[in-house]
DNA sequence: AATGAAACCAGATGTGA
DNA sequence: TCACATCTGGTTTCATT
């Protein structure tokens, strides 16, 4: 799979930031027809490199007003699929990484409050058998949270 | 600001799964006319319960192959908005969250390979004067990565 | 708040160049 | 890739309830 050209880059940008960009604004930007944009566009979600269109809600919005990252540890092999297919149909889990360190993973979860944290250590992490150990982090502010990923190389990369 | 009613979180849980999603479909499933659900859309952006509606786009297909977790902690006060302006301003941090803990600052980091990782930390974070350590954690996979809210309670909340 | 109809506008498609 | 025309379908508005 070949990565995007320049022009493709730019699509990206503009449909990160606003993914109802119509394509007549994104042609006039980009200087190209928008017949020509209309292709390059639905090529960009065909080979997968666009992988959807999503509203973002404000958490707040939803009552949502507590972050918080769970790194979980365990000893025994077995313990992964179950926690895997665990966290996988939970909701609250927002996401779940398997990290290097003394951990081994790690969990960002949204929930309303620390009486809901409470609940959902003990209903959704606690219930899988094996788990050894969990440290909490509770964020307390997050003044920059977004996916919106890089479309050019930085100034300082080698 | 009152909560969204119940309609109303069909509708987000909807719009966030696909930002796409026709009025026509989501007044098909809500059981409302297609204005209303205009309406109510329109309005959900207005009090800013959806904030945006975003493309997502693979990292792997921009080359981002290498996802980093970065702590950051300091000692002295005035490290902090020197910190702030540097990362607002870096599309390869992602998130950047306070946290609670032994570290100050947990930071979300996107970049293409380890030699990049090396160069983030050097020009980015050493380049801020103050910060005395850091504790970087590699993601070796993300079985679950999503921005989607649970719009409704878990069965397990109090 | 919800509705149906009408007006408007954007996306998709096909042509020839 | 483009300009153009066209078709389809979604969005928005409005008068009404």
């Amino acid at each position: 799979m070949a990565e995007p050209d320049a022009i493709d880059r730019r699509l990206l940008a503009l449909l990160q930031a606003d993914g109802r960009t119509p394509h007549a604004e994104l042609a006039r930007v980009v200087g190209l027809a928008v017949s020509s944009v209309n292709e390059r566009v639905r090529k960009l979600g065909e080979r997968g490199v666009i992988t959807g269109v999503h509203a973002s809600v404000s958490p707040e919005a939803l009552g949502l007003d507590l972050l918080a990252v769970v790194f979980v540890g365990w000893s025994a092999p077995d313990v992964e699929k179950r926690f895997l297919d665990r966290v996988a149909e939970e909701p609250a889990v927002l996401e779940c990484h398997h990290v290097t360190g003394a951990w081994n993973y790690l969990l960002k979860v949204r929930v309303r409050n620390t009486r809901m944290l409470e609940a959902f250590l003990a209903a959704v992490i606690k219930s899988v058998d094996g788990i050894e150990r969990t440290e909490t982090l509770i964020v307390l502010s997050s003044p920059k949270e977004t996916a919106t990923l890089a479309t050019d190389p930085p100034a300082w990369a080698g």
